[in-house]
DNA sequence: TTCTCCATGTAAGTAGTTACATGATTGG
DNA sequence: CCAATCATGTAACTACTTACATGGAGAA
């Protein structure tokens, strides 16, 4: 059997992924991430470096020393082993669960709790979030396309999902704002879980 | 100061949330949510159940044994108290961060690691389990519509929002596969964090 | 009788964030 | 000289899941 057999968790293959992508240290990781990633995933620094740790040790990263003057610097590149085990995680085949938690869905869900006024200013609350978030993407999109244009459309793939399902909660939004008043005549409080 | 004023987290919310819409026992929570909420938030008995002992504790909810036989069974109440608590909570401007953590799409995004068949297989996944998700909600859409009819749009328009969210990332999938196919004469492997 | 559902609860573990500590470099 | 940015790291905390323990009820 060769070498350490650690399973990692995703915060691994994400530091992993990053590196193969050309990110050097912990710091460009984390910018790195949050200027693409972001939208559907996020990693902190207290993750990110227990996870270049960890990646050292089972050789799927080497890392050597780089300091600018004297600011010290560790640099990362993937090794051979590394890319065997990132592209082993991407085709491995389990399904994966979508899972989105949004606290603002969930209280769009119990709004017929609030009076009209308020439940208004709740959906507006909410396809204004999306709108912004579409204008975010728009101007991370000329880098995703300068990505593309070297070969890989993976990046401007994942924006334009991003771009597209927050128009289409955006437009969800619009549609319902006249179907809220149509129904805003009825006895607010109805239970029914099972109805 | 009227009260114990502890500041709740967002599973008591649900959790009083989902009291005031009929649900009776923490069963019957856990129950609701799986079948409604589920499509952007969760639940397990291990919150719940503490949630239920500190909403009660703070007199937002009301409970009573109310045994079937001898198995055992509680059953709660929304208070005057828990009705205006959980408005407030509903009705607080503070924006909400939307924050999707995907692994699917974070594997997407590295996918330029793969061979074009394997790349192809992952897009495949992701549009299938949207396929999947879609075809659930739809399932459900029955009941939310029932609900719209007794005056409550709001379970079906964050289950509007969840089909077309999905029908957006499934749309986009097939879209992109050509593009994929276009651009697979690539070098794999080209860095470019900053591109 | 045995399986599934109803029903409540907890202990232990995982994942992730926040807040902090430390210190160098660059640009205004 | 001061603010922002580069850069690394940890301790404490919060949130959530998994796995388990317990046991009654109804149906096949």
């Amino acid at each position: 059997m060769s070498g350490e057999r650690a399973k990692l968790d995703a915060s691994a293959y994400l530091v992993l992924g990053m590196i193969r992508m050309g990110a050097r240290s912990g710091y460009e990781i984390k910018r790195a991430v949050d200027s693409s990633l972001r939208f559907f995933w996020t990693i902190s620094p207290a993750q990110i470096y227990p996870a270049l740790a960890l990646l050292t040790r089972v050789r799927l990263i080497e890392g050597k020393s780089e300091p600018t003057g004297k600011r010290r610097r560790q640099t990362f590149v993937i090794t051979p082993a590394g890319k065997a085990a990132l592209r082993k995680w991407l085709a491995q085949q389990a399904p994966i669960p979508f899972e989105l938690r949004d606290l603002a869905l969930v209280k769009l869900f119990f709004a017929d709790a609030l009076d009209l006024e308020d439940a208004l200013a709740l959906l507006n609350a909410v396809r204004k979030r999306s709108e912004a978030r579409v204008a975010e993407l728009r101007a991370i999109e000329p880098a995703a396309e300068a990505r593309e244009r070297k070969g890989d459309p993976f990046p401007l793939l994942t924006l334009q999902m991003g771009i597209v399902f927050h128009q289409a909660m955006l437009d969800a939004c619009l549609q319902f704002e006249p179907r809220i008043l149509a129904v805003s005549k009825r006895p607010a409080g109805t239970p029914g879980v099972d109805p």
